[in-house]
DNA sequence: GGGTGTTTGTCAGGGCTCTCAACAAATTAG
DNA sequence: CTAATTTGTTGAGAGCCCTGACAAACACCC
């Protein structure tokens, strides 16, 4: 059964127009093409089961809003006619992602195929700093990528700042707060040089598990994608959308109470994921300094690689504490998987085994894969991927929402 | 402007139709009749969206269909020609609700309105004898209760059958396992007597949940809802839809681990929280026999009526492992609400004050409302209302389902 | 009591979008 | 070169909603 408006099947959803209906068809046949190019309208037609005439229409109409192109014929050695090539446009809309991380600046265009076409990271002490000045060199690094991609013919429609910190459900550009930044109730617009450019914020974590299910297709439509940079915080994809909770708080995963009698924490309660598995309680209890200057995750890998015992003790512990709170996770939710990104996926061959015990030994009402629980395959390149393949995603969804031009 | 949100997976959407837009139309329309009527064609009209033409070309088809009446013109007291009184018809299509227990049976019928207007239930020990019995006497009830409906002029379209188990994704009518029925793997199909009237069957506390965010407009539309009759389980409602996970094993509370070094549980896993909260565990600590004859959650609720020592402890000791878990849910799903239902809710007086000490202790990174937590308003009846509301809902949402009769 | 203003429900005309059927175009096989 | 096959386009037709107009039914006022 297919729903012409919105798609969740639950009340509050409004009439369907015609013009939904195009918008909806359109839609699929990007889809298709996206997925399975190249591809002839006939092939089209037959996947997604509209007539032949009308994925003409609706294939001229993307065309003509430059979403769709047309190759030449191609000499397929099958007897009749042979089809007309179309594959997205890889000179056309396209997406601007940009990252603001504790200790780099990051910006990308990826074009409508979902490919990165300008891609760059910069070092940059950020740690409290004053928001404007942050944003300011944002939005210049952005001016430039944007002329970059504008050389190869691609034309930014939609910007996205992927940052370490909590953003509302609501829009309205607000990031309510960015510890690691010390930033607190920045509002994108009033620090903006420019008005016509200012970027939707987000939450990297997000960006990077979306990122993780969007760019590489046979991913599960319903994971938990846990990382640690704020925190540890988990973003729950179920049915291949983000889950942000009634109130944009889900995957708070830091504070699941591991050892309800445990020490303290900064939160007020007791015994928290964070007091085992964050990356303050790691460097404790591996030895090393708090305010380590540098790639802390780097130092952790490479003390961890070398064998220093108190390193791995340190991540088994983490490890163990992770996969009591997954457990809960699993109990919840039933994913398809677990991924771990970010800090965890460098850390990952001295963390899974931790991990893996616990979840072997307490998920055990149900059937339970160990292969379920899997690193990150983009690391630290997904937030920012995922931050402007997010514009993309918007633009495929609905090819009605750049003007015909 | 707008943000990630929930674009769905862009894939497994079909192309719409013009049949499509009709059928969601008819919904639309057939919506706003029942969630405010009396209401006539212009003022649905006027709260959807649609035309006056376009309302009373479906309001012809709704009524048609035996969905919609229409009474006579209203003095409204107001100028102008008086709309006529549409209304959901209460003499229709109707939803059939069953549900087997460990020691009841039951049955209902819910008109289109969503009134119960059949309700039977009658006590029967069910536990431990043979599944095609059970079903045998189960299918007896639904045929009078049919007859009963059919009486007050209601056509049964469709049959559900709530249990206290297992039921996978995918359809079928295979009840996987039923622990305090002593069923395993039974297929419905197989026992029913009549090939025509085999119900679908739902985990009963799903179906609780559901028919608590049904029946009372006003609920939240992301809960969770917990329930202790088979060990104890929650049932995820997400965005007004029920969340069964990958593989349908979401909202299995009973096994977090809530002390990871506690009491070894019949999972294997040590410190779950049916250790502390679950009927067993419950009984034991407030001292009364395993196996006790007759309602045990009555019994348990008049001795902590009573001020009985023991009881009060346990039910203060289960209040707090349960608050534990939930803490682990709010921090994943950041829900709407926690509504306690089945045997909780019963025993809320006693149970509520350690959970809401506990929730408020450890959720102290986000905005926590005690009114949040709140025992369920129907009680047991949920399942069985919640089963035959399950037809009447999928009906409203698709009225083409049933032939234009 | 009758006229006026207002609101309701319906009808005819038109536009949009899909389907169906037919056809020209372009290629392979023989 | 001819027949067969497949592709893409075109015109007719149907379904659905929108627009505008109109009769019907009521309250209000003189």
């Amino acid at each position: 059964m297919t729903v012409v408006g919105k798609v969740n099947g639950s009340a509050s959803i409004g009439p369907a127009s015609q013009q939904d209906m195009r918008r909806q068809n359109l839609a699929v046949v990007l889809g298709a093409v996206a997925a399975h190019s190249p591809l002839s309208r006939a092939d089209v037609s037959g996947r997604v089961g509209l007539t032949r005439a009308a994925v003409s229409s609706l294939v001229d109409e993307l065309i003509a809003r430059g979403m769709v192109t047309e190759a030449a014929a191609t000499a397929s050695g099958r007897p009749g006619r042979p089809g007309r090539a179309l594959a997205v446009n890889d000179a056309g809309p396209a997406g601007l992602g940009l990252e603001i991380g504790v200790g780099h600046l990051g910006a990308c265009v990826v074009d409508l195929r979902g490919e990165p076409r300008v891609w760059r990271r910069e070092e940059r002490a950020n740690a409290g700093r004053p928001a404007g000045e942050v944003l300011a060199e944002t939005a210049a690094l952005a001016a430039e990528v944007q002329a970059e991609a504008a050389a190869l013919g691609l034309r930014v429609e939609g910007r996205v700042l992927a940052v370490p910190g909590v953003v509302p459900n609501d829009p309205g550009g607000l990031v309510e707060r960015a510890p690691n930044l010390g930033w607190r109730g920045v509002r994108l617009a009033d620090h903006w040089p420019d008005a016509d450019t200012v970027p939707a914020p987000e939450n990297e974590a997000n960006l990077g598990a979306l990122a993780e299910y969007w760019s590489t297709g046979q991913h599960p439509e319903t994971f938990v994608h846990v990382s640690a940079e704020t925190g540890i915080g988990a973003a729950l994809v179920i049915d291949g959308g983000l889950f942000r909770g009634a109130r944009g708080f889900a995957g708070e995963l830091g504070h699941l109470p591991v050892h309800p009698d445990g020490p303290e924490c900064a939160c007020g309660a007791r015994g928290c994921l964070e007091q085992y598995a964050g990356e303050t309680a790691v460097l404790r209890e591996s030895g090393l300094a708090q305010h380590h200057p540098g790639d802390v995750v780097a130092l952790l890998a490479e003390r961890a690689g070398a064998g220093h015992a108190p390193t791995l003790a340190a991540l088994d512990r983490a490890g163990r504490a992770l996969g009591l709170a997954l457990t809960s996770a699993v109990d919840l939710m039933d994913p398809d998987a677990l991924v771990l990104g970010g800090a965890y996926a460098e850390l990952a061959d001295w963390l899974l085994p931790a991990v893996r015990t616990e979840l072997a030994a307490r998920v055990t009402v149900r059937p339970w894969a160990p292969e379920a629980l899997r690193p990150s395959a983009l690391g630290r390149r997904g937030p920012l991927l995922g931050a402007a393949l997010t514009t993309v995603r918007r633009i495929m969804a609905d090819p009605t929402l750049l003007p015909v031009g």
